[in-house]
RNA sequence: GGCCCCUUGGUCAAGCGGUUAAGACAUCGCCCUUUCACGGCGACUACGGGAGUUCGAAUCUCCCAGGGGUCACCA
């Protein structure tokens, strides 16, 4: 039985390149019929960030990614299931105490009473001397008694794990092979911190252990320290896990992606108005890829196409052009519901944007999902989008060949038509204006020879200003009746003070 | 600096000893179209360097270079 875990810290937001890692987590638990635990690693209480627990939770069921075990959301509320818990490392202080002491007992772990300036000052000292900066053993060999004295004493205390010398220590891992590092190139890691928390390492071991986890996939910052969490399978002789170590996401700069260039957080993204499915897919394909040439995947295709062996092994540039090409993809294929409900409150936010009353905001948005869904990437580009063609404040183009377009002597003949046209318009949909009011005008003037650009560009001109948008009818549609005849007045005005 | 990992076009990447070295994004061009966008077609660009092994190497080995990660009582 497959049992895998994703168990980030409660530091914040949850960065994209940790959605990878439990989206991969979560995929290759389904399609092992496995169980996806989620556990929250919180033994640092200095970086808690309230809150962080519900972004977490949202950021991953909102994308799909949802646990089948440990920390879940249950009517909004984030509670623990499951027959492995606690699942918050806080609240598994006694278990991580029961394994310390017999890691103690063993000799296989040291209390340690170095303070802090001491380590410091250690650390500064090798590190002038060009040394690695490592723990000296100092308190390595305090006897029983020299330990207990101290104890009584009340010194404030770690514990260490006692490594053996010069010992290799191997472990193979699903991406990158066969991996062995010497204990020479190892400390003797805190495993109990002077607050009586594990640090991560012993938490990881005893957790993931005790938990079950047949596969760690998680990121390579993991790859220097995980030959100390074999060392601690081996001291209690337990099997450890299969190891899957997965590269970082890189900025354009190929560093690590951070927030200084840019969104990283999940719910940036969704905020911005990025579909979640198309977030999952683009993310699915940083760092794997199938086997066919498949781009666009269902959360179900993807359980079905993933697998840990076709993981990729270098550090992979986070595209935002190919996230926006994707999600583009997604939107094209929408249905009209979804883009509303995307687009909604960047248009209600812009003042420029004139939202009609009410009872007709449904069916206009509706029409303005239509009239966007191919042409943007992202719901927050709505707006841009809109503004050009429905800020009252629109300006014309002035360019030479704009300006060309309408002043051709067949434009008043136009200008007059189409506000007849428009007139006596009886209803208003797209059409009807196309077959009605455009194409009933090409046909009525065919002697003039309007048509074509010289039908098409000078409507578009008045209408909306620019030479370059959607469909006409479209665009009209959108205007509405009332709309396109008050721009058409005062471009008949603009022409009279222009002369 | 020590240790570990990585290295195919600008980016994501396929490739597992013999290929004209896929595909996608981006870029550019053409087509479609009233315009823009969408879409279609096409072009452009790649095996970090050097030694081996081999009849033959992007694929195997070694060295070098570059990049990244890590060296906490953070995860």
């Amino acid at each position: 039985m497959i049992r895998v875990r994703f168990a980030p810290s409660p530091t914040g937001n949850v960065h994209v390149g940790s959605l990878r890692t439990a989206l991969y987590n979560y995929l290759f638990a389904k399609q092992n019929k496995g169980t996806f635990v989620l556990r929250l690693e919180d033994t640092d209480r200095t970086r808690y960030q309230e809150g962080s627990v519900e972004n977490l939770l949202h950021a991953l069921y909102t994308t799909g990614v949802v646990p089948d075990e440990g920390l879940q959301l249950e009517n909004g509320q984030p509670v623990e299931n499951g027959e492995y818990g606690p699942y918050i490392q806080s609240e598994r202080l006694s278990i991580y105490k029961k394994y310390i002491q017999q890691l103690i007992d063993e000799g296989k772990a040291y209390y340690c009473f170095c303070s802090k300036e001491r380590l410091s000052r250690l650390r500064d000292e090798q590190r002038a001397a060009g040394e690695t900066p490592r723990y000296d053993g100092h308190c390595r060999n305090l006897t029983p008694e020299e330990v207990q004295e101290k104890i009584n004493n009340g010194e404030p205390y770690v514990i260490r794990l006692k490594l053996p010398e010069n010992t290799d220590i191997s472990f193979d891992d699903v991406v990158r092979g066969k991996i062995t590092i010497n204990t020479k190139e190892m400390d003797d890691q805190v495993l109990i911190k002077e607050d009586g928390f594990p640090t991560y390492h012993f938490a990881v071991v005893i957790d993931d252990h005790l938990m079950k986890i047949t596969h760690v996939i998680r990121g390579e910052e993991w790859l220097p320290s995980t030959p100390k969490h074999v060392y601690l399978y081996q001291c209690f002789g337990w099997k450890p896990p299969v190891f899957v170590h997965l590269s970082n996401i890189l900025n354009d700069d190929h560093k690590k992606l951070s927030k200084r260039q840019g969104d990283v957080a999940v719910e940036d993204f969704l905020k911005k108005g990025y579909l979640p499915e198309a977030l999952i897919n683009f993310l699915a394909l940083l760092g794997w890829s199938p086997e066919n040439e498949q781009e666009i995947f269902s959360m179900d295709e993807l359980k079905q196409s993933f697998d840990i062996h076709r993981i990729s092994n270098s550090g992979a540039v986070f595209d935002r052009e190919k996230l926006n090409w994707m999600n583009g993809q997604y939107i094209k294929k929408a249905s009209n519901e979804v883009i509303v409900k995307g687009i909604k409150p960047f248009i209600e936010k812009d003042s420029l944007i004139h939202v009609p009353s009410d009872d007709q905001k449904e069916s206009w948005l509706q029409k303005v999902a239509e009239l966007l869904r191919d042409r943007i990437d992202f719901f927050a580009q709505a707006p841009e989008e809109l503004e050009q063609l429905l800020d009252d404040h629109y300006q014309i183009d002035d360019s030479e060949e704009a300006q060309d377009i309408l002043h051709a002597e067949t434009v008043p003949i136009l200008y007059h038509a189409l506000e007849s046209k428009i007139k006596e318009a009886d209803q208003w949909n797209a059409d009807y204006i196309q077959k009605d009011i455009i194409k009933a005008i090409q046909k009525e003037h065919k002697k003039e020879k309007i048509k074509g650009k010289m039908l098409y560009m000078p409507i578009r001109l008045i209408l909306t200003g620019s030479m370059h948008g959607p469909d006409l009818a479209l665009i009209m549609d959108v205007l509405g009746q009332e709309t396109c005849l008050e721009r058409l007045h005062h471009f008949s005005e603009s022409l009279k003070e222009g002369k």
